[in-house]
DNA sequence: TATTTAAGTCAAGTATGCTGACGTATTATG
DNA sequence: CATAATACGTCAGCATACTTGACTTAAATA
């Protein structure tokens, strides 16, 4: 309409190309979750459970909202995974202080055992693409994940100071 | 073990590096599938039917074996997706000429433009990352991408040709 | 006090996967 | 040619992970 993009076509914005990026990002990540489902499911736990689990790992003393929002599934869908992560002591709830409607969440030491199970195989295959690639494919492969996530996703990627100041916001906490 | 992998770890495969490619990849597939989704809820089907109108579509003439293969679901969970398809007139059945047992699957016009319509909204967000990104970045994605997949997953990205040949391995069809 | 917010729950339903067991047509093999 | 193997389909039952909608409770806020 604007811009007649077909006139700037490099070659790696051919149909082909385009369509292989939609594959890599099929494939890798099918066998990215498919050893932690095996993990998990000797717990008798599925991938629901494991994103909990990590996001609560990631963010210790994050809020139930806060988490709807990152998982973006229904407070239901939550409620059934988190309930029973909590029962088997894998999560605890802390009453929030400076509001008390709050129930933050941490994991508990055998919450962070599985934890450290499921992310150290992750990372391994992380570890392992980035030293083959090296850095500067590295940065490649950011850039490029950022560009196809929705631009709401990509505040997740900002300093880690400010995303913390995101999540636990209450100015006047000490 | 053999290697103390801990005496050279460049900045960019320390833990909280590797937690963040485990976090771009969450987002990236979350949002990636998530229009898809939408889309496909009208017609009242699912991720699930989106992969099979995909790849069949990607490889036209594909017997059930090699989508099992492709997808790695067991024949009952493709069955009831693709009978659905076939039954809605988005995908056709053709018996094998050289193996009459086979049933080789094709996209219909009505699938075809299902396909293009999901298609092309996940090549515009590659063709947006891609293009801000750069050719060096893409290629980064790439190497990347095919490091964290399983190495058998890895066949499915060299030459296109070559591909065609195991898909429709029949040596000697003229 | 009235409203909003954070969290939890009940009920019902759908999509996608699984296992196990069979059936049928076709091809390959002893 | 009889038997085995292959490609595909299907029936029955089950589990999990999601969904929507309605409602409750407790706490914060206007």
């Amino acid at each position: 309409m604007a811009e007649p993009k077909t006139l700037v076509n490099p070659l790696f914005l051919r149909d082909e190309d385009l369509r292989q990026g939609i594959e890599l990002l099929f494939f890798a990540y099918r066998d990215f979750t498919a050893r932690g489902d095996a993990i998990l499911a000797k717990q008798h736990f599925g991938r629901a459970h494991h994103r909990v689990i990590y996001f609560v790992g990631r963010h210790a003393g994050i809020t139930v909202s806060d988490l709807l929002a990152i998982l973006r599934i229904t407070k239901q869908s939550l409620s059934r995974v988190l309930s029973q992560l909590v029962r088997e002591n894998y999560i605890e709830q802390r009453t929030g202080t400076s509001d008390r409607r709050q129930r933050l969440l941490y994991l508990t030491e055998k919450g962070r055992t599985l934890e450290q199970e499921l992310t150290s195989e992750q990372q391994g295959r992380f570890a392992a693409a980035y030293k083959d690639a090296g850095a500067i494919a590295v940065e490649g492969f950011r850039k490029v994940m950022l560009g196809t996530m929705d631009p709401s996703s990509r505040k997740h990627f900002q300093a880690p100071d400010k995303l913390n100041d995101k999540l636990n916001d209450k100015p006047g906490d000490k």
